[in-house]
DNA sequence: TATAGTACCAACCTAAATGCTTGTAAACTA
DNA sequence: TAGTTTACAAGCATTTAGGTTGGTACTATA
């Protein structure tokens, strides 16, 4: 009945829909919500960045919302949080090796969404 | 000031975190949701499926949310819809074109899911 | 002493996403 | 003619994500 043929696995051994959670939905959820590409767009740009600069450069974004996303995201780690124990106290984000691997693949999905515009 | 390197854009020409959709933002709102992606994956996996073999496929998928699902990946053209007026009805699903070129990012995606749980 | 800057936290509320239940149309089958 | 199957749709309830407001702790500078 199943053929098995050569196709990339998207869910590594687990066939997809699965009720355990797959490596890709796990992937989608790390980067999900609304404001995580913005945050990691921003430090891919500009390096190395504190906190009230990260408010400035993200449009919209509230310090509910950013200090909860950096969290997650450090958690997750996607990012790497830097504290400078000096006067006033200076804290940076920047990406992690983890996230310079993502990079690619998040700028394959763009153009993979700006094609499918047309 | 701005230093204009060789980094491969993640928006195409807008700088995230940008006010407008960034075409990267775009390709995860249309992938994203609860069930976009296991639908993908019944699909990819056992190829054209009908509207109640995808249901007991996808487990804990309610009708409102597979119908649903289903009537945004089809406006996004991320599937095909094919009625054949028998009886009863019979209704089938596949992957479009654009679909498949997604796969494969969603392949290496998967595989970045993965490393990063170690 | 007052003011300002930095990096957050917590409580509360709203809005969007998701879920549950029931209903329906069409056409065969007994 | 009643029952069955298929593919949904409508209405309402619940859960979760996101937003608003206000505040804290620390320290320097005027």
């Amino acid at each position: 009945m199943t053929i098995s043929e050569n196709k990339t696995s998207l869910c590594s051994g687990n066939i997809c829909p699965c009720q355990e959670k797959c490596p890709l939905s796990a992937a989608l959820e790390i980067i999900g919500g609304k404001w995580k590409i913005p945050i990691l767009c921003a430090l891919y740009n500009d390096g190395p960045t504190r906190y009230n600069a990260l408010r400035k450069k993200i449009k919209g974004v509230t310090n509910t919302m950013l200090a909860s996303s950096l969290k997650e995201l450090e958690a997750d780690g996607l990012i790497l949080r830097t504290q400078y124990n000096e006067m006033p106290l200076r804290v940076e984000y920047e990406l992690t090796k983890n996230t310079n691997r993502l990079i690619p693949i998040l700028g394959s999905l763009s153009a993979w969404g700006k094609d499918i515009k047309n």
